[in-house]
DNA sequence: ATACGTACCTGTTACGTATCAGGATGTGAC
DNA sequence: GTCACATCCTGATACGTAACAGGTACGTAT
């Protein structure tokens, strides 16, 4: 049915072998004579021969398979431009390096949730490697998989897991940046919403924003613990600018903003560490540009290079964040 | 370094065709004694064993992986709404069935294209089977791939390659639904404005247009025959009712009906032959609701009763279409 | 005539699993 | 005591490829 190189050989009168060094392309290397070489090559093309990845990766211990494993669905009921970008940079990496990517769906339970070790049979080991991407994740499996060895990538920083390897964002130079601005504009009182999660990505915009906010006023609130009436309070106690963790919270300011009758920048100056949504309401804001693109091909890059002994298993590598800066960042009314 | 089932053999004292049968859960079906299966599966659970898939599918003939094929990038540059809903239900019904997804971003060209047999070694076997998706199609290739007899679903009517199996939206009954909501409102001339292009889509609605409205009077146009001054035309001849093939063209109707003045739908009632985007202006038009995540979770299972040789090869399914009536379509005016 | 080198190729093994055909052992019937 | 039969297990083989170690044949040098 399939054609093997056994056919192969056998039409061309020479081994199996022969038709294997023809086929990764060590021939001339393997000794074998131009003359012998176009006969195989005739043969392989008569036949129709293809060969059998399969059959290569169980030999070579190579599929060409980068994995991305997610807890949640790669696409998500509606489409999330969150994750978006990340997976735009790792088709990029994958086209580039001829890799072809494994989404991991056969990991869903009964229940939605998905889980590496559940069906027993560890499937992750089709791929050659794995990037793993998302907000929730399960931090002793993942534990449990770097004890395995399995050589993965996760996407930003995660320190559950120190032994694993990651591409993280360095968001310190950026939001130094936003501060800056904020004290030439003559800013001196900051507040700042945060989320009302621990995940990794918020933790490390707070721990920046801690980092760059030295001898100044600042106060730090939940999300829930932001309301109609805190700006008010805020005017009251003399703070003059707002940061928003991510791009809802700032359209909940901006929301309560223009119920309270006030108005960015002129009565608050604001900024958004993230990147907003195309079509949000806070898109004018200054805010962070979170090269999520780079971060996805360098994952797989990074992947890469593990895979190929050329950086150790717990590598971790750091790209740089721009900022832009927006109207919203207004000098402070005397 | 690796746990194979000859070292759980060793440990448990049996051979590894017993082990195997184990795993593979024959294991009284093969005549394993409880008590030797209870000796197997305690030296499976100490040494950590966890079967290799790649071995695995070379035996067995299965990877348990499905490939998704598409000429462009699985993920565009920007969200694409379009195919996100077929990618959705892919995934559930991949889940479902606990098979994974392989996207094929190694066939990518340098140019930026896609070919299948480009690399030599067609890529697409790690999969079992593949489902294909997306407007640009290499005919031949895959004319060939049906040759090869490579299982493949084509997400959509595929007439170029009629032996590939496929799954169709029918559009012909939701297409006569809006049709008859234009004839109870009293219309009788219809125009009918058509994309630039021959895609299988647009050339089923255009069919099942044509199929849906005998005796009425219908002009068709493409859209770049469509100009400012096409709508007054309309009016002037005694078109009364407007068909866009597609939201973009929906939007193009409604920005030059605006800036003539003439108003959906009380100068001219109106519909469009597909899902419109969410944020889109067009989305109050009467529509199509076209099944994407249906026709998705269709391609895999149909992938799946191929492979299960269940059905044959060729084999296409359909689903049905519905229409969502909303207030575009109004009486005429006598 | 023997030794040596080179050009060209092949036999064999391994990757980890699933399956088939059959071997050993014990039990009961006649 | 022999045969039939079930129970429990195993050896061998195949899947298609890559790589290693080495073999044959021929020509040249001594």
């Amino acid at each position: 049915m399939r054609v093997r190189q056994r056919d192969i050989a056998q039409a061309a009168g020479v081994s199996q072998a022969s038709v294997s060094l023809v086929v990764s392309g060590r021939a001339s290397e393997g000794g074998i004579s131009p003359s012998t070489q176009d006969r195989i090559r005739t043969a392989m093309e008569e036949l129709g021969y293809r060969p059998d990845p399969v059959a290569r990766s169980l030999r070579g211990g190579r599929s060409g398979l980068v994995g991305v494993f997610t807890y949640e669905p790669v696409f998500p009921a509606r489409p999330d431009e969150y994750f978006h970008e990340f997976l735009v940079g790792i088709e990029m990496a994958a086209a580039d390096r001829g890799q072809d990517l494994v989404l991991f769906s056969s990991t869903q339970q009964a229940d939605g949730r998905r889980s590496i070790y559940a069906g027993g049979s560890s499937r992750l080991q089709h791929a050659d490697g794995s990037v793993i991407l998302g907000m929730h994740r399960d931090d002793d499996e993942l534990a449990r998989l770097a004890k395995d060895e399995y050589p993965f990538v996760s996407v930003g920083r995660y320190d559950p897991v120190p032994e694993a390897a990651w591409v993280e964002v360095d968001y310190d130079g950026a939001v130094r940046a936003i501060i800056e601005d904020f004290h030439r504009a003559g800013h001196r009182a900051i507040a700042y919403v945060a989320g009302d999660n621990a995940r990794l990505p918020s933790l490390a915009r707070r721990h920046a924003f801690a980092a760059s906010t030295r001898g100044d006023t600042t106060q730090i609130l939940t999300e829930t613990e932001f309301d109609e009436n805190t700006l008010g309070t805020w005017r009251d106690s003399g703070i003059t600018a707002v940061i928003a963790e991510n791009p809802d919270i700032a359209e909940k300011v901006e929301r309560a903003a223009a119920r309270a009758g006030l108005r960015v920048p002129d009565d608050f100056s604001a900024a958004c560490l993230d990147t907003p949504l195309r079509s949000g309401r806070s898109a004018s804001w200054s805010h962070l540009l979170i090269p999520k693109r780079e971060v996805g091909i360098r994952s797989v890059n990074l992947l890469a290079a593990i895979l190929d002994g050329k950086l150790p298993r717990g590598h971790h590598d750091s790209v740089q964040c721009a900022s832009h800066h927006l109207g919203t960042i207004a000098a402070e009314r005397v």
